[in-house]
DNA sequence: TAGGATGATGGGAGCGGTTCCACACCGCGA
DNA sequence: TCGCGGTGTGGAACCGCTCCCATCATCCTA
């Protein structure tokens, strides 16, 4: 059984009171009894309990992270970012993981009821508008981060931008044929980094005076296996392109494997651009848009830990830069 | 300001004790008063509070899980599997990240003292022997995933067997001079996969009366660039090993990329096999060791809900099956 | 019809903290 | 010497729930 307030202040000959005032670091203690409880702290090795603390005070000292699946390294990242910036502010970070549709909603729902934790962060999820209603008016501080909503604030990256820079950097290698591989348009988790990446791709394109074929366009599963056959398909075509943007480094992947499967080769007959930059993109050697991720997630954390301070809804709608990593999977168009 | 279970029994008429009566369903409860109650939560949309069952129950319904790097794709695929098999149990899971060596103590501390979760499991991390004192002491359930400790129970996979398989694979090629590419001895974290693995190895030589050269073993950082200095090194070698057995795909594909810096192929030249089978192992078609990671954080997180529900420490040591997965990496030696 | 067994229920106590209020004690000036 | 304000302090009340005990209604049996 551990050692309780009451024990403490027995021991320390003082009232219960009194303790908490140290625990707490309230002004008004005398130095010397105020030395003597912690003495006794130390002594019994005591640690307040955060359930009471909780119950008396109305805060749970928790933070809660949903992600969607926990498979995507990009998430990863994200969450290993929020990690890092909860880690030693005294909230600890309890992850709800939505892996599945029917799950998302019941995630959504724990994490929002009843009083089980301070301050909420989403992570490329979108809410629904019943469940950001039932949370802000329950009085939950909560941030997106690779989200949207209207009425919320996020830290994104700029996707946008992403694309128009992997886009650029085949126009200016003198590409005219780009195709493009991107996530399927609507999934229930409402993921639109894909489709802003697109964008970018569309606005470079559009910048240079150069035409965008939609037949040079495959969506899809973001797994290597899907990509491939999406890309097999769009170099079968009569007007193959010569350069490809891909919406992620494993999609990119794929489409490496697919220029190969048919007899060609990466760069010379096709120029491939993925984006994340994940490990085996180095080892690849391949060209690709970097992220910010771990940042974002510490930033959104960081955002969100001082609202919950205020009392406040956090205020912020940051979008963080981008890096082209220029490797070896584009070159110039041959012929 | 959230409803309260008082608010519940006033609105239908009965005393709190029946409300909790419902809530926790016991039976005693006329089926009619049941009926009446549950109208009324939800139609307030009533949610106890943790805080309060917590402290009343003296428990807090949270699961910790100590994990080290969230980087290292097993970690996160372990991760993935506690989770799924909490969710659903009513319990939620914090997680502690002990990224770097000082933040290993802290997190141990934080999360095994005052009355934050209910049970612990520990992934990857050999817990001192003063943590699991403090930790048993205080009669709160734990577990280890991937690890070891003589007084606790564990859930780990057959490295030695993993080591020995790869091994056997290279031997029935016909493979002789055969080297390994490991972890470091002796990390912090008391990592110890690697070791195992390089003791089926040593064992499957043993057995097949093939003499293991030392010079051919090299360890370092778990990375894709460490280990591909490493294996330039040992084929610079006058005795070059035929075939290679890596602790971690990561480390295989640095092996890979070793080999092609040095002009030689892979398998032609070099046989390889990895350990891990990470997606991109797949893509690179490389011969590699799989292991049910996702399994092995399920069947930890389940044993470790039974002990708490319980109340008792968990009972188990158990190792789970590897399987090796023969791609394109591995061939018969030439010459 | 009285008495006992049984089942359903209300509500007090307690979980371990925080907060607030009352009070003891101090030094001070009148 | 007395009264005053300020400072530290002890302890009651409370946070929202569970658990347990006492109570009461009901039904069965002698």
């Amino acid at each position: 059984m551990p050692i309780t307030i009451r024990e403490v202040a027995e021991r320390a000959g003082v009232g219960r009171g009194t303790v908490s005032r140290v625990l707490n670091d309230s002004p008004k203690v005398d130095p010397r009894t105020r030395q003597r409880v912690l003495e006794v702290i130390r002594e019994l090795d005591f640690v307040p309990s955060p359930a009471a603390r909780h119950l008396s005070m109305g805060r749970t000292m928790n933070i809660g992270v949903i992600v969607p699946f926990l498979t995507r390294p990009s998430v990863v990242e994200r969450l290993r970012g929020v990690e890092a910036a909860l880690s030693g502010s005294g909230y600890d970070m309890v992850v709800y993981s939505a892996e599945t549709v029917e799950r998302r909603d019941r995630v959504f729902r724990d994490a929002s009821r009843g009083h089980r934790v301070d301050g909420l962060i989403v992570v490329s999820i979108r809410p629904h508008d019943v469940e950001v209603e039932r949370i802000t008016s329950a009085g939950l501080p909560l941030i997106l981060i690779d989200a949207y909503h209207r009425l919320l604030p996020r830290v994104v990256i700029d996707d946008v931008q992403g694309g128009r820079l992997a886009a650029r950097h085949l126009l200016e290698l003198g590409h005219r044929r780009i195709g493009f591989i991107g996530d399927v348009p609507r999934t229930p988790f409402h993921f639109v980094s894909s489709r802003l990446r697109f964008q970018g791709v569309r606005s470079a394109m559009a910048a240079a005076g150069v035409p965008m074929d939609p037949d040079l366009v495959a969506t899809g599963a973001p797994s290597l296996e899907v990509a491939r056959e999406l890309v097999i398909g769009l170099l079968s075509n009569a007007a193959a392109p010569t350069g490809l943007v891909c919406a992620s480094d494993t999609q990119a992947l794929g489409a490496m494997e697919a220029v190969r499967a048919l007899g060609l080769r990466v760069p010379e007959d096709v120029s491939i651009v993925g984006y994340d930059d994940i490990e085996v993109a180095g080892y690849v050697g391949l060209t690709t848009v970097r992220q910010p991720l771990f940042e974002s997630g510490g930033l959104g954390a960081a955002r969100l830990l001082e609202a919950v301070a205020r009392g406040s809804i956090p205020v912020i709608r940051e979008t963080l830069p981008v890096e082209l990593i220029v490797r070896a999977t584009t070159a110039p168009p041959e012929a």
